[in-house]
DNA sequence: AGCATCGACCGGCGGC
DNA sequence: TGCCGCCGGTCGATG
């Protein structure tokens, strides 16, 4: 599962290789043409098949950014600006190849349902097996609200007064913790696993109320947040699952979780317990999360 | 008006 | 072996 750090090591890895480069022409699988045809909003989200591949031609990647955990690709045609964002979803991946039989992974090679063919034959992939992803190609980012409502990046300066001043909302205050840590207006690109950390690290339990919380300890918590996601970037990310950084490379956070996925308690041994928090399984330690 | 809940988007895989 | 149903990030519709 893609949450902030894997999206960083994603937008890492593309940046030097497809910035600059010049997208020729799109090509999108029968899956996705057939799931669109029939009405239904399968990855490229906001336009229809045809419309999407005919805007893209002599569009150049000027940029690549993270923000939350999407990936913005800044295009320029003409002079005029573009901006395709690209979300991961549970099991999205770019794969950058001449060739797709470079995708070692059947399981991706097999669900790459879009391909932008660059040049010199260079090709960037976008393969997801759930298809719960999305591109979406616009004008800029205004174009689409929702994407002015994410909270700020969490290393912002602004971050940690937006956090504390959403935690007092009455929509927010009867909250479990986790729900709230976990949603993007409040904290941009916490999900499952480092919200589980987090939490963890500093021995608070997931169901604990927001508003049973005093100012110090949302501060801690959200500081445990930053201290996760800065050392998951450093780690390469966590390789769960589906998750694959560019051309199917592993991180190696996965190896230094404490608590997402653990049976048992890593400071007293006891059975982790398994809760669903917000419509999401969460696991903590009975005795030592309070 | 603002909030809560639900459905949509899906294939892999665990469990029976 | 085969099939059923759970899982999940995010948005938009519905209540």
């Amino acid at each position: 599962m893609p949450e902030l750090p894997e999206v960083e090591g994603v937008v890492r890895s593309l940046r030097p290789i497809a910035t600059g480069k010049t997208i020729q022409s799109v090509d999108v699988s029968e899956t996705i043409i057939t799931s669109k045809a029939n009405g239904k909003e399968a990855i490229i989200k906001g336009a229809d098949v045809d419309v999407f591949k005919e805007a893209l031609p002599q569009m150049t990647i000027e940029r690549i950014d993270r923000r939350s955990k999407y990936i913005y690709f800044h295009l320029v045609k003409d002079g005029i600006p573009h901006l395709l964002v690209s979300h991961l979803g549970m099991s999205g991946a770019w794969f950058y190849v001449r060739n797709l039989h470079e995708i070692e992974e059947e399981k991706f090679k097999r669900h790459s349902h879009v391909i932008f063919h660059l040049e010199e034959g260079d090709m960037l992939v976008y393969a997801d097996i759930r298809r719960f992803g999305e591109l979406r190609l616009l004008e800029s980012e205004a174009d689409h609200p929702p994407l002015l409502l994410m909270a700020p990046e969490p290393f912002d300066q602004d971050a940690l007064d937006h956090y504390l001043a959403m935690s007092i909302l009455p929509k927010y205050e009867n909250k479990a913790i986790k729900e709230f840590i976990m949603d993007g207006h409040v904290v941009s690109g916490c999900g499952n696993i480092y919200a589980t950390e987090a939490l963890f690290r500093l021995r608070m339990h997931p169901a604990r109320k927001v508003k049973r919380i005093s100012k110090e300890r949302k501060i801690q918590l959200f500081n445990e947040i930053v201290i996760v996601l800065l050392d998951s970037i450093e780690n390469g990310g966590s390789t769960i699952s589906d998750y694959r950084s560019i051309n199917g490379e592993a991180g190696n956070m996965q190896n230094r979780l404490q608590m997402y996925g653990k049976k048992n308690c890593p400071i007293c041994g006891r059975k982790t317990l398994q809760k669903t928090i917000g419509g999401r399984t969460s696991t903590y330690c009975g005795a030592c999360q309070k």
